[in-house]
DNA sequence: CACACTTACAAAAACGTTTTCGTAAATCTA
DNA sequence: TAGATTTACGAAAACGTTTTTGTAAGTGTG
């Protein structure tokens, strides 16, 4: 069917091993003969089969996104999107192969990174999603082939990560409640043992702490970063805290937040004229809600475009495993009423 | 490194020819031998390399989602987000492998979907994307590898669609707003060349024409998709329409009526009060967006999910090329006003 | 018990590349 | 111009599998 290198090496009179020269720019070719094979490979329609190559050289190019969790949860839809639109981005310019993986904390345990970087030929992966008590989120560190993870730190020497300032962007817009005049701040969190978790309640905290309030004390509704469970949650504190006076709702990402104007409406009560909302992740969703959430952009496109940047160049040995922090940017909008006291 | 099928030959001492037919549940090897390599690979953790599986045997088993625009508009996030869901779904379930590759119009010229198959060793694809201007639309008829095309009909032995019946459902959606007692009704279409925008306005056509009204004349505003376009033209419609009395905007996706509303609000009118709005896709965004939009669900993860089974149903010789209509759903909400006349 | 047939495996070819090694021919050096 | 070096290429090994072919041993048949 489709010519191989043999075809071309036959059509042009020469051996394969110089038909692969020609075809990789590779030296110890005349440029004459180079050229007498480029023409006859472009007229056979000539392209090397990438199975082989990847097969026979050592060494690969091809990257990986490798998402975990993707099918479980249908929240972070936007995240992974824009996620994969940088890695796709980048890989596109560079003329990368880049391929898709979708994993779970049960596929973990069947197959190791090392492994499946093995199995695919690939040179490295992004990885998304693992949480720290999934299988990769130790054995990642072992593993030869190189990585980047995302919001995630795992200590390897082969193991990057690209993040935000979670503390700092958090901290960020805590103080911007405060600003606004907001004295009692209600928490809507995310998953308890996820690193991003621990970082942004540290940068609330910081920012109470800074202004002289209080911390939220029981005023801390915690969630698996399910839209539903912080409707669920917040219906359930304004039932039982209504006295204690907050009029602002933090929230962890941008689905809580979501999820805690729809309990706030439900309730009967009106954003932000009632409550401010505060979102975090900077989804495309948010821009289209009732009212436009102010919330803290990620830039998560960004971030993808970065990871792979920066998973390429540990792969070619010009950067070694870093930590890479991305700026993120207060999204100022319609969900923060200003408090006049 | 990792183990090798010599390894697992040389330890369970056999050939590696033995070690593949046990492996691969072969006939040709006895019950005893058969366990014994199995237990040995388990032992050293044996992996076969997948791409000298691939190279080695004829047929490959693995998939491609190919998605042609993915890095160029940024508005269909939702749409290919979850036809992603669907098709990695149903390739989880059945243990298949299944990898997605970014195409333009530009790539789609240098390589074809054959070179693209025969390059990566793939069996079959599901394409999404193209329009009826690319290469593929016409190209894609010759291919020996199956493929599924998501909403565009290309004849071919080996090429199937998966679609809705667009038509049947954009006049169901006409019906709706005719029955809430919209008689001026103004369309806001798709890319003018686009399979689907011919086939939603016969459903916008039909519903019109049975009902006695006419056909919206004038007032059909022209987009290539683009949420921005809608909010343009529909800005300039309202300078130049304002006396027609027009009640009504039939969209023909989620991001144009999101487009729509948004152009509404800005000339001071307010949704549904004053104009009613429905969309077409059932984007996750409408759910969110204020008013919740009324729109017909395509069930896009089903779609995707749809896909990947019927192509793999294709590439075992279990099913033809075909072309499945999948079932919609008129999604009520609450951007339409009824009006009592 | 001689013959055909089956079973269970080893050996080797094949997949399409890259890469190593070896060597004539061309070029340089003194 | 003899020797050393470089250039340009062919031949063949290698990558890790699957698949084909061949065959010794075992099993059945009359």
């Amino acid at each position: 069917m489709a010519a191989t290198i043999q075809d071309v090496a036959k059509a042009a009179g020469v051996s394969v091993g110089t038909v692969s020269r020609a075809m990789n720019n590779y030296p110890d070719i005349s440029a004459r003969t180079r050229e007498r094979i480029l023409k006859v490979a472009e007229e056979l329609k000539y392209r090397p089969n990438l199975v082989a190559k990847s097969l026979s050289s050592k060494h690969s190019k091809d990257i990986a996104l490798i998402l975990s969790g993707f099918l479980e949860d249908v929240m972070f839809n936007d995240f992974e999107t824009m996620l994969m639109k940088g890695c796709y981005q980048f890989a596109f310019e560079h003329g990368l192969d880049i391929s898709m993986y979708v994993i779970n904390s049960r596929t973990q345990e069947e197959k190791s990174y090392g492994q499946l970087c093995y199995e695919h030929n690939i040179a490295g992966g992004i990885i998304f999603g693992i949480k720290s008590t999934d299988p990769y989120f130790t054995s990642l560190a072992d593993s030869q082939n190189p990585c980047v993870t995302i919001d995630v730190e795992v200590s390897g020497k082969n193991v990057s990560s690209v993040t935000n300032d979670h503390m700092a962007a958090f901290d960020e817009l805590t103080q911007y409640l405060i600003d606004q005049g907001h004295r009692r701040i209600a928490l809507v969190c995310g998953r308890k043992n996820a690193t991003v978790t621990a970082q942004r309640m540290d940068g609330a905290m910081r920012a109470l702490e800074r202004n002289g309030l209080r911390p939220p004390g029981d005023s801390v509704i915690y969630t698996n970063f399910l839209k539903e469970e912080a409707t669920e949650g917040v219906t359930g504190f304004l039932k039982t805290h209504r006295e204690e006076g907050v009029t602002a709702f933090l929230c962890m990402s941008d689905m809580l937040a979501i999820g805690t104007v729809e309990a706030l409406k439900k309730a009967g009560a009106r954003v932000p004229e009632d409550y401010s909302v505060v979102g975090y992740d900077g989804l495309y969703v948010t821009e289209y809600t009732d009212p436009r959430l102010t919330t803290v952009d990620q830039n998560i496109k960004d971030k993808g475009y970065e990871a792979a940047h920066l998973l390429f160049d540990m792969i070619e040995g010009r950067r070694s495993a870093q930590r890479l922090i991305l700026p993120h940017k207060l999204e100022i909008r319609d969900s923060v009423k200003r408090l006049e006291i």
